[in-house]
DNA sequence: CGCACTCTTGACCGCACTCAACGTTGGTGG
DNA sequence: CCACCAACGTTGAGTGCGGTCAAGAGTGCG
């Protein structure tokens, strides 16, 4: 992993390097001459594991980048089955919401840091540096092609080949490599939830993986991949 | 349904009051002192059943809307599977790749056509007109949103309901009412891979919705829906 | 240490997939 | 107009993957 760099960014402490690269991917947009005025407008907020950034239906009054730990987003059905449709990580993009309301929830896994935007004035912000809109454009479009992948994975894709797919993606996102250690601060029911499962199957699934020497499971839910090749081999 | 009403708009012929409106909605924007401007930039193009309007891959040179007719937009995998990824109709807006190349491929299942524009050109406009990039980032949104559900539908839900949602949700878009005709032109191998299913399944699902009285099948793939409200009870 | 919670493992079951046969439809040419 | 054919759709029989139910092991926290 990349060694901790302090860095302060519209009001953040940004305290890792992935982190930064990403988050300031859209604050260098205003970078140096509107870093003060957006400063202005961010706050950083912590959120502890367990607790929601935010709910469904709430009204969208804040857009969030993520600095630090693991949010997981989701919607619930009437009959109180629960969809996970993605986790975030440092540099990630959510809340931006185009009707009043939040479309899904957002609570934290891990500890989280986010920095604050009101949105009102994130908007405003928007019609003052039109290539903000573009980076967001990009990013949504970027979270459209991941969520049409996803569809094809839940659709067509074996509990095996699902499970494999989801630590390549969390692997490739923290820039691993073979041998190195992920860990995954979620719950098996959040993982279950996100790949269509049930906890049982995941479970299952990672002891068979386990067995084939795919993987090696370690403490406090952490995960080796000894070979990604060997992970891409299951992934389809 | 609505009367077919002779509109053009931004050099196509719009022939369907539906259509007319949602694809104005883009136009409007630059309505009407950019309508000519934009009327240069566009073209109609005319594309025949089980033909590609363009391939994942491709160069993505052209944005386009719909005008007439229905699309369905998928991908492929590696080993020859496929994921229909929805079934576009008059008004939708596909090609507005922000890479180089497109991410899926169209193809027209019954006759089609499109209002097309050079990406290059479009992008332009966006820029002079920054209220139309809003217009684009509300769609993209919405298209998000859908692909959520669809990944909640295809995570938990059963072969009765999926087709249950995708009947309803293709019958809402075209305004249809208890006792209607819905007219299902794409084959059932579409369908299957936009559901998550094989093509045996669709057919013993649909024969099931019959035998149950919540739908009726008549000649040339239309189906009567007797009560919407039976259809969404199956859905879930 | 004890309790609550999560995770793992096992046995069984059912829904959807696979394989296969048959029926239907639409298009083509005699 | 009908015969033919290929593509598509329907139906049936059998199988297997993942869900369900249940019990036990591991983990973390006070």
């Amino acid at each position: 992993m990349a060694q901790a760099a302090q860095t302060v960014c519209c009001g953040t402490r940004v305290i890792c390097e992935d982190c930064d690269a990403r988050h300031l991917a859209v604050c260098h947009r205003l970078a140096p001459e509107h870093l003060p005025q957006l400063a202005a407008l961010a706050a950083a907020r912590r959120v502890a594991p367990g607790k929601l950034l935010f709910e469904e239906g709430d009204l969208a009054e804040e857009v969030f980048t993520v600095t630090f730990g693991m949010l997981k987003v989701f919607k619930m059905l009437r009959d109180g089955r629960r969809r996970v449709i993605g986790f975030l990580v440092p540099g990630d993009f959510l809340g931006l919401a185009f009707g009043r309301t939040y479309v899904y929830s957002a609570e934290a896994v891990s500890p989280v840091t986010v920095c604050r935007f009101r949105r009102e004035q994130f908007m405003s912000l928007l019609e003052v540096r039109p290539e903000l809109e573009l980076e967001i454009l990009g990013r949504i479009s970027t979270e459209l092609a991941a969520a049409q992948d996803q569809m094809l994975l839940l659709g067509r894709k074996t509990a095996r080949e699902r499970l494999a797919t989801f630590l390549l993606h969390l692997a490739r996102r923290r820039g691993l490599h073979d041998g190195d250690i992920l860990e995954l601060p979620m719950s098996r029911a959040d993982i279950a939830d996100n790949l269509g499962l049930t906890i049982e199957t995941v479970s299952r699934t990672f002891s068979s993986l386990r067995k084939d020497k795919v993987i090696e499971l370690k403490p406090h839910h952490d995960v080796l991949i000894p070979r990604f090749a060997d992970l891409e081999q299951v992934g389809g």
